[in-house]
DNA sequence: CCAGTTATTAACCCAGAGGTTAATTTGTCA
DNA sequence: TGACAAATTAACCTCTGGGTTAATAACTGG
């Protein structure tokens, strides 16, 4: 019906591909950042689209809104820690020494866990209104616990731990100080300065951590890492 | 110039005091509110002054703008926490059971400061950047150091204590359980449920963690409220 | 009681950010 | 090969919310 002298005012791109799975990636990794960066109200969507290689319509496309988004971006980190911890295996090993390897190994994931780490803060900030939500991040935690519940019952029945030591509440002291120790380390160092900080450092309270912890939970267990001074 | 028959179209107010402290002080009030609820780019200053007894201009005039006013806020709870703080007093007692006693109030003064978490936790989001434009944030937390140098030093002098023990590393310790067990209650609730949130439980835990880090600082104590089992 | 300053009120502005409309291209299957 | 669905693009819409303008009432010092 033209009559072939319409002139479009701006081309379109005339050629792209279909790729649902790499743009949906795409999309999710720059979303990651920029609310681990920002929180979910300071979080900007057109900035996350700027920085995508696809445009923003994309983002309502697969995600449906900024809540939407925001509750992939926090299933995705859980699903990552989950595979991280599900590499531990201390089922061949005495109770003690997995205790002592489970306690290092959740202090160091959490120090390589950054934006895990800040998407759970921003997370309890909004009482974890949208990970009440998720269907899937509650099956992640079991696994952890059901280590330590193994651990603990290994080491109770062979006399080694003591009778009140709980699956639970060791894990609560263990995330505390793992967790505090990453989250908190602006504060902190504000306040403080930054002498905790140093690798020296972060490897003593590793130490003198996991050391406390056994001391609590093992009979008879000594903390001799705290008899010395530190760097 | 105007003909005399000039009608504004609304009455301003007719009467009103001049109480800058008294508007200051519920703006303040509100406001932290308001940022502790939501953060710093989530709370709304519309909303904020509709909730105080003044308007929204008085918000600007007496804090400049949106981060003046969250600066103000975390001063302020700040400050209000070292008065509780300054208020304990462990000099007369022996070593062991001013630590004791300092872990307990810690814990519990974390507990009863539910602004204060959050308003840690929103300030950690934003990598300390507000708190290190303070001036008077660094002296606030000098006081607790102090407490737990003089607690240290007596007792190594008593050869009570560990001889590695050190104040900073001790206060990151105690802070982390008690600032995580409120900060991090409503993912850890939502993942493992409540139970470690009951009065009983949270007695518990308070016990137990105290015990730990007098066993970790005392020579010879031995940790026995992990003898039996809680609640 | 008047001049100048401080505190307060009401109304307004406007950039920016969340979200949408509509058209177009790519791929698929009968 | 052509209808249909899925994926993508560009342009647009709307309203919220941080911040301002301008006028005026309440004080204060001389």
């Amino acid at each position: 019906m033209d009559g072939g002298a319409e002139t479009p005012k701006k081309e379109r791109k005339t050629s792209w591909k279909k790729d649902p799975e790499t743009v949906r990636a795409d999309i999710l990794g720059v979303a990651t950042d920029e609310f681990a960066a920002h929180g979910l109200a300071g979080a900007n969507i057109n900035e996350i689209a700027r920085r995508t290689s696809t445009s923003k319509r994309m983002i309502y496309y697969y995600f449906g809104d900024k809540e939407g988004l925001y509750c992939a971006v926090l299933e995705g980190v859980y699903a990552s820690l989950r595979n991280a911890e599900d590499l531990l295996d201390f089922a061949g090993l005495d109770p003690v020494e997995a205790l002592r390897q489970l306690v290092e190994a959740t202090f160091e994931a959490h120090v390589t866990s950054p934006h895990f780490i800040r998407l759970v803060m921003i997370e309890n900030i909004h009482n974890a209104a949208y990970l009440r939500k998720s269907e899937i991040v509650p099956k992640l935690n079991r696994s952890i616990i059901e280590k330590l519940t193994d651990v603990c019952e290994r080491g109770k029945a062979m006399g080694l731990f003591r009778s009140g030591v709980d699956p639970l509440e060791l894990h609560w002291l263990i995330s505390s100080f793992s967790f505090y120790n990453v989250s908190n380390r602006a504060t902190f160092s504000t306040s403080f300065g930054e002498t905790l900080y140093t690798p020296a450092h972060q490897a003593l309270l590793k130490a003198r951590a996991t050391d406390m912890v056994l001391a609590a939970a093992v009979i008879g267990h000594e903390p001799a890492s705290w008899n010395t001074a530190g760097a």
